[in-house]
DNA sequence: GCGATATAATTAACTTGTTAATGAGAATGA
DNA sequence: TCATTCTCATTAACAAGTTAATTATATCGC
């Protein structure tokens, strides 16, 4: 009857039936946090031609070298038929080059080609300059705590 | 000449010609977590048929009762054109009603069904058990201070 | 009131995300 | 050897992201 009274609060973690607040969820504080990140990539990005997973897909073949499609799809985060996709645009540009592998027929190795350095290399000013003015807002340390946290969460689960 | 030995660190922030280690890039490392945190949720939502925006988008519906639909994108971190798509579907499903504003015929108003709420009811459950795990293996506190720096991130920028 | 401007939602066109299915090649075991 | 199984990439089908254009309605200035 006074069970109200003894309770005061009537979501508490163990026993809610209703959702989290949205404000408080870990998921949409990340998609807010990273919409609030690209907005400022993207616009720079498409004036290059270039959208923000073929950037991370050449971003990644650039420092890593010849590498297999199925490791690149790890590191770009990027699905395996979203892969395939952005290999064959960036292929027709000549952005990068696609053969098969000597010895397993399944693999594909792809590499950057020397017009998909020279790509980067026209976009990596503008954005270190975005990061730094990032950076400068945020605070230096602030964004290296957070990448260290964020690792760390992505490592937890 | 021995400049090399002054500057130990030849990808100092200030003049690198280089893009960033991705391993170290803001928007990758929110992608990743992003990924990793939603893993989780997806085959559960799947299961009750509906996606992981369409469930952003009943959750906000459900917290703030009827809202105009540019509310509803803003909240549900959700573009105009998405939302379009997502309330003819969840319309469809008969999940909420859309009926124009009374006096300013462009605005479109939102509300959750009965049937809407029942979805909520039937998926938080399961909803709240995911994330309590992830809250245990992550450390409860250490969730909190991440979404409190994303949040500072989000209106930093 | 009327024309110009502004705003909300939608549509269009394209790329990507997502899951499931398919195809081709490699590895395994009888 | 050959059938089974497994792995990698691709294709298929549909939802959503993204930008630009379009439509419909409001608002403003004259």
């Amino acid at each position: 009857m006074n069970e109200d009274v003894k309770r005061p609060l009537p979501r508490s973690p163990e026993d809610r039936l209703l959702p989290r607040d949205t404000r408080r969820s870990l998921p949409i504080a990340l998609l807010r946090a990273r919409e609030a990140v690209m907005s400022r990539f993207r616009p720079m990005l498409a004036e290059h031609g270039v959208t923000e997973q073929q950037w991370r897909t050449l971003r990644i073949l650039y420092e890593s070298g010849p590498i297999e499609a199925s490791d690149l799809a790890e590191r770009a985060c990027v699905l395996p038929p979203s892969l395939t996709r952005i290999i064959k645009a960036l292929d027709d540009r000549g952005l990068l080059t696609r053969e098969r592998h000597e010895t397993d027929g399944r693999r594909v190795l792809v590499e950057i080609t020397p017009q998909g350095k020279a790509l980067i290399a026209a976009v990596t000013p503008e954005s270190v300059a975005i990061y730094s003015e990032m950076e400068a807002r945020f605070g230096k340390d602030q964004v290296e705590a957070l990448l260290d946290q964020l690792e760390k969460l992505t490592r937890a689960l």
